[in-house]
DNA sequence: GGTAGGATTACG
DNA sequence: GTAATCCTACCT
C-alpha cells in the first residue's frame, strides 16, 4: 500500500490521556495544506505528552488565554511562541475540560520527487524538521494556526500509520523508545517522551 | 505599567 | 557557553 492515502485521524481517537496518545502518534503523518494548493507531509518520529498534574504543562497553574485551547476538545491545535523566536505545535488530547496535549517534536521528511541521483541532500533533509521549533518553521506553523480543528480541508491534519509502518512495528523492525522530556525545569522525572529508534530526524538521542 | 523567564536553536 | 527576541503570567 502506498503512503499518502491513509485515513485521517478523528478527534475521537485523540480523546484519550496524552501519555497514551503520544506513543501512538509516532509513525503517523502530519499534513500541512496551503490555500494556494501546496501540501507538505512529515512522518512523526518524536513526541512528548503534557497533562493534568504535570508541573511542566502550560495549564498546570490555571486556565489562561494562552492555554485555553488545552482545556477544549481533542483534535485541535495548540501553538505557542517560545523564546520570542520559535513556535511549537501540539495536538490537544483527552476529554473536554482536561488540559492535555502532545507536543510534536520532530518530523521525518521525504523528498517529493525522487532526488536526482548522484547527489545526497538526504542528510540536510533529515535535520530540517528535527526539533519542535524547526518543524514549525518548515511547515509555516505560527499563532495563526492555534485553535484550528485538525481535519482534512483545514491547514493541518493527521493521518494514521501506514499498514507497512504498523507491520514494521509489529515485527520489531521499528522500535519506540521512551525517555524523560527535554528542556524542562520541572516535571523532569516523568517518562513522557517517545521517539522512533534510528530515525535520522529525531531531535536528540 | 513593569518585568522575569521560557516545552528552542544556532553558533563559537 | 550564550545570544537572539517577545509573549505571557504575575506582580505592583
Amino acid at each position: 500500500m502506498s503512503s499518502g492515502d491513509q485515513a485521517s485521524i478523528p478527534s475521537s481517537w485523540l480523546s484519550r490521556p496524552s501519555p497514551e496518545v503520544a506513543p501512538d502518534l509516532i509513525g503517523c503523518t502530519l499534513v500541512r495544506h496551503f490555500p494556494e494548493g501546496g501540501c507538505y507531509r512529515g512522518l512523526i518520529v518524536e513526541t512528548e505528552a503534557y497533562g493534568p498534574g504535570d508541573p511542566a504543562c502550560h495549564a498546570y497553574r490555571r486556565r489562561t488565554p494562552r492555554n485555553e485551547v488545552m482545556f477544549g476538545p481533542a483534535g485541535v491545535s495548540y501553538v505557542y511562541l517560545i523564546y520570542g523566536l520559535y513556535h511549537c505545535f501540539n495536538v490537544v488530547t483527552d476529554q473536554e475540560g482536561v488540559p492535555s496535549a502532545v507536543l510534536i517534536r520532530a518530523l521525518q521528511l521525504s523528498a517529493d520527487p525522487s532526488p536526482p541521483s548522484g547527489r545526497s541532500p538526504k542528510s540536510a533533509l533529515n535535520r530540517l524538521a528535527a526539533g519542535p521549533g524547526k518543524l514549525c518553521r518548515v511547515f509555516h506553523i505560527d499563532l495563526n494556526l492555534k485553535g484550528l480543528a485538525l481535519q482534512p480541508g483545514n491547514a493541518l491534519w493527521l493521518e494514521h500509520r501506514s499498514s507497512s509502518f504498523q507491520q514494521a512495528l509489529d515485527h520489531q523492525e521499528h522500535t519506540l523508545l521512551q525517555t524523560t522530556r527535554i528542556g524542562l525545569s520541572q516535571g523532569t522525572e516523568l517518562p513522557w517522551r517517545w521517539y522512533l529508534q534510528n530515525s535520522p530526524a529525531v531531535s536528540k538521542r
